[in-house]
DNA sequence: TAGTATCG
DNA sequence: CGAC
């Protein structure tokens, strides 16, 4: 190995505002790895548009792994260890991803970050992610960890309430942002994501949301 | 209200 | 488009 080449634990983790951390490129060199094992989950749990409360299809489609995944349908938001399309629990979280997000976590400041939720978001152009907040946890002393894979899209970083200030940031294949503490509730969510090819997962973007949901 | 309609 |  030379010592120019950039491995995961050498990315720079960037605090852009207090709490929340950048790691530009943490995941590039396991993106393949990430892709090989998401594809696996989704042939158990298949990425599906679910409803919000009110009535509404959301334009990603869901697919969880770990211990409990992210839902919602009429009834709400809520944390399931059983898929709703097949009653089946959610696939294992691979020891991959665990790593991965747990190492991000500590570099963020975060120790011992054992997350029993993956959520796995699907975006073809012209998905969104409204503002929301991330609350249906436990613990919020525990982070929130994201990993972005494919086409990029606009991250949008707000405050406690939905109409406070943004902040935009670029999210690109391999990157991951962290964050927690005094901005654990704060508002986020992302543009509509623009027409492209990835070379390496096509005109999707994949995002994995790592969480202590219990 | 993890969406949508509407405005600029 | 993106803000509201
Ligand atoms: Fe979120």
């Amino acid at each position: 190995m030379s010592t120019g080449d950039l491995f995961a634990q050498d990315a720079p983790c960037i605090e852009i505002a207090a709490d929340v951390y950048l790691l530009k490129q943490f995941i590039l060199h396991d993106a393949s790895a990430l892709i090989t094992e998401i594809e696996k989950v989704f042939q158990q749990a298949p990425p599906r548009k679910m409803l919000t409360p009110g009535g509404y299809s959301m334009s990603a489609a869901i697919s969880n792994c770990g211990n409990y995944g992210w839902v919602t349908d009429k009834n709400g938001y809520r944390y399931s260890q059983q898929d709703p399309l097949t009653g089946k629990h959610w696939p294992m979280m691979p020891a991959l991803f665990k790593r991965l997000a747990s190492q991000a976590a500590a570099l963020a400041g975060f120790t011992d970050f054992q997350p029993d939720a993956c959520l796995i978001n699907s975006y073809e152009p012209g998905s969104k992610m409204g503002l929301h907040q991330d609350k249906d946890e436990l613990d919020f002393n525990q982070p929130i960890v994201s990993f972005s894979l494919g086409l990029p899209v606009t991250f949008q970083f707000g405050g406690k309430q939905r109409n406070s200030p943004k902040q935009n940031i670029e999210l690109s294949h391999g990157d991951v942002i962290v964050w927690g503490r005094q901005k654990r509730l704060n508002y986020h969510g992302v543009l509509t994501l623009k027409v492209g090819e990835h070379p390496v997962i096509g005109a999707r973007r994949i995002n994995l949301t790592f969480r202590r949901a219990r």
